[in-house]
DNA sequence: TTTAGCACTCAAAGATGTAGAGTGCTAAAC
DNA sequence: GTTTAGCACTCTACATCTTTGAGTGCTAAA
């Protein structure tokens, strides 16, 4: 069977009318478009073969046909027009990210917002992790009986805190070597680098000095641990229960164990991705379709955006929208970069 | 129209039934039950009178009765029998609960957890807002060039932290008085006492001594906003997904928006409530029923705890566990409250 | 005041019929 | 060889009609 430029061209006029109507195309619809100059009953033959070759299916005799989703991946892959999007919209997307003094927290959830609006789609982010940014101070404050309070703060300028309660008070030798020490081994190491053993060794090591210091490493490792930790939000699910080609039962399966996508995402390569609910296990909407790509933050993968919907989705419309905002995030984040990153190696002026 | 005893007694079999079967229920199975001993006919002329008095109706002609919200109400307020919890029941909740050294945090979310799983709707808990809690330490930690971060803890030992960056670095002298200086004015000032004004003076006063300092006030201010600020959780709210009587859009996005519910929990009275989500704004799920009650600690109301389900749920079975767990709750936090006290005054060893 | 009986109503579910869209196949035209 | 017109065929969606059963309101008797 060749597949001829015909019906390659027939093939995405079918994708086309079958998102803009959602019915099943027939062949006379198809030989009533502009740039189609062929007759019904050729289209018909044509049609005849991209069902055999599994592009086409028919949900029964006398129906128009529907892409299947080799159908929609060659679209998308091989045939698809991939417009430029016209100024005004880049402004309007713009407008709806905020300037550029927005925190990123806020740049992401505008985004995740603008994105659920244009598509009428639910949208899915991810926060940007500090994976690449460095430990840049480590504080132990004492607060109360045996009461203290960890503060971890990095390079990009995330904070975190955690109370612990220690066996035995320290004193003020035995606070001043644990903070030396701690600072030694770990400022300036990237979030990232991180380990296990590597808290195991420093538990050891302070354990030699005063047994009752590991809860700090302990609650340490638990801060870092926390810092790694990607955050997935999806906006606008209610979008998704109101599309007549989603199975309601499984996109409240999804809504409700949304945190499986996670690691799904994180695997994915750069650039822009368009998957399908079926070709794939733990993000399983039957017939729906997640298109996404990974934002840069100083020239690093920090975290992704997208829409999910169903299969039979505005590609040539979404596809730019994410482009864009994804370039503009990568943009807006890379920029903010240098004025947080500040001095990390300063500890200063405590009196 | 005269309410007679025989009336009551009829709606709240109707209600029971329809608890019961979720189907609308008509005169012929009223007339089957043990407690009643009149004929089908008598109670079709009793349902009539109760239906032209706005507490059932039909849904259509030939149906059987179901409650409307008004009946609902007279059945909760007046006509349920509210029957003790059994001392086993008890035992199981206080498992579930967790003993007298568990968290308060741990606490709310293991009652949570209980109501879940017991009543198969979703739970909505408040944590307990520190509002009689003090500042028993503010520092100020220098991070980077002009940044800095601002580390707030209460006696309840709740931590709270934000960057702040100024328009020029202070030296060693500045960050000194204004330490000694906000130490002087907040520590031991409750949460709750915290006001605008009183931020206001302090910027004006350091303002005198250096006008950069007033970010820092002012990020303290916003802190102690957060602070006061209380927390919403809700559970299992997959059990409203699957819930036939409640509109799944509504159920999404109540899920999505879930923070709305926390201002009207915050405004009811103390005691158990019963309100129906078409009984005001804020909360719209059509058809759904919350079901709430206030905790105290050390006599102060803190926060709330219950649960959401559809209107036609067993109020019998779940208003003596939110109750039950309401005082273990209140009871609980009451007893450990001297323990995390700690020792608020103490701004302990810095070196 | 309560009850039995009966005619009435209505929704849900099944049966039947029709219209229309779309197809595949064949034979003729290019 | 490829494309097209014509035609019989298939199947769904929709409308209409019928049946069934649950439940009611009303009336007259207990």
């Amino acid at each position: 069977m060749i597949v001829d430029d015909r019906k390659l061209k027939i093939l995405a006029a079918v994708v086309d009318e079958y998102v803009r109507t959602g019915e099943p195309v027939g062949s006379k619809a198809i030989s009533k478009l502009e740039h189609i100059n062929v007759s019904a009953a050729t289209i018909r033959n044509d049609m005849a073969a991209l069902e055999q070759m599994g592009y086409l299916e028919q949900p029964h005799t006398s129906a128009g046909r529907v892409p299947t989703f080799m159908g929609y991946r060659l679209y998308i892959d091989e045939l698809m027009t991939h417009p430029e999007l016209p100024d005004e919209e880049k402004h309007r997307l713009d407008e709806m990210l905020g300037g550029e003094d927005t925190p990123e927290e806020l740049l992401i959830q505008n985004a995740a917002a603008a994105l659920t609006e244009l598509t009428q789609c639910a949208a899915v982010v991810t926060n940007s992790v500090p994976r690449f940014s460095v430990i840049s101070k480590v504080e132990v404050i004492p607060t109360g009986k045996r009461l203290y309070v960890i503060l971890l703060i990095t390079s990009n300028g995330s904070i975190k805190n955690k109370a612990c309660r220690l066996e035995f008070d320290l004193n003020h030798e035995q606070l001043e070597f644990f903070t030396h020490y701690i600072e030694e081994n770990l400022n300036g190491v990237s979030v990232d680098e991180l380990s296990e053993e590597m808290f195991d060794k420093m538990v050891a090591a302070v354990s030699a000095y005063m047994i009752s210091l590991s809860p700090l490493v302990k609650g340490i490792s638990e801060l870092s641990e926390e810092m790694r930790q990607q955050e997935l939000t999806v906006t606008g699910s209610e979008k998704l229960l109101s599309c007549e080609d989603l199975d309601k039962m499984e996109v409240v399966k999804f809504i409700e164990h949304k945190d499986e996508l996670s690691g799904f995402l994180e695997d994915a390569f750069s650039g822009i991705q368009v998957k399908f609910g079926s070709e794939n296990g733990s993000f399983a909407i039957g017939n729906s379709s997640l298109i996404v790509s990974k934002y840069r933050k100083g020239g690093k993968e920090a975290g992704s955006l997208g829409v999910i919907g169903p299969m039979r989705v505005d590609y040539k419309k979404i596809i730019p929208y994410v482009e864009y905002l994804t370039q503009k995030i990568s943009y807006l984040m890379s920029d903010d970069d240098d004025i947080i990153n500040g001095s990390p190696g300063s500890t200063g002026g405590q009196p």
